[in-house]
DNA sequence: GTCTATACCCGGATAGAC
DNA sequence: GTCTATCCGGGTATAGAC
């Protein structure tokens, strides 16, 4: 699971494959079917981790600018791993129960539980993430700046 | 193209192969090459093709209202083609001169030119197209009123 | 737990006949 | 502009020896 991570971080979702994957480990790729038992397994336990990890940065945050902030750096220090959980197609049901919630516990705290405004501000940060991760904002385009905007219309 | 965009709409991005796009047309893969050079010449053609259609739609909206509905309406009509826009690799270099200004416009003019209000706008309309293509939101979760939050917050 | 060999998919693209 | 035949690459996964 550790050279998985390292593989995808490194290199893409495109190469992590069973081939590479066990070329990293030193063995060959049908040794890994002693370990796994197919090549979703291994991406669902990353998918697992990454939620994991990043519900633990999240719950950090006191303010919505710190959880703005919590977002984006977890964000851009794993960008594979949230293409991982956001563009990849995640199997709820096979995922640890309460993983979900628990990644988005502090963000609801935030707007006193109200679902509406929490599903909206997941979505704008989800927007800014994805548009910075993508390479899609102009060279010079003043990130900082895009997201102050944002926190700040949800703040007044 | 008209087969392409066709098999990209019914099946989606990873439907689009040379093979099926051929079977598509009633003949053999080999046969395509001589109408196009490469397979990315057709995923070019198709980005282009989508962009323009977007910058059409938008250009109709009178507030920013109006403007996210077109911008949400468009993403659900096409949900394939906005993905091929957002998701896939885009080369600018390749594109139509002046064809992303021209989808940005309707939005530039709406903000008085303040290109980070518009970005930060873009981003969240971004961001919740994606999360709802993907299927992100729970199934009893009310998109039109978390859309409305969004635009509120903006207009405020 | 590792190996080799292999089955069986799929993809993009080319050569050369017609 | 179409075809057949083919190249070359890639992928997940299994069988069976060691």
């Amino acid at each position: 699971m550790h050279a998985a991570e390292l593989l995808l971080e490194r290199e893409g979702l495109a190469a992590l494959t069973m081939r590479r994957l066990a070329d990293e480990l030193g063995i060959r790729a049908p040794s890994l079917y002693k370990h796994v038992r197919s090549k979703e397994d291994i991406v669902l336990a990353l998918q697992a981790r990454a939620l994991r990890e990043q519900a633990e940065v999240l719950s950090g945050a006191r303010d919505l600018r710190s959880l703005a902030a919590a977002y984006r750096a977890w964000a851009r220090e794993h960008p594979r791993l949230y293409e991982l959980i956001s563009r990849h197609s995640l199997d709820r049901s096979r995922l640890p129960q309460g993983l979900e919630d628990a990644a988005a516990a502090p963000l609801m705290a935030m707007v006193d539980h109200d679902v509406t405004v929490a599903r909206a501000l997941w979505a704008c940060a989800h927007g800014l993430v994805d548009l910075e991760l993508a390479g899609r904002f102009p060279a010079d385009a003043d990130i900082d700046a895009v997201w102050a905007i944002v926190v700040q219309r949800f703040q007044g």
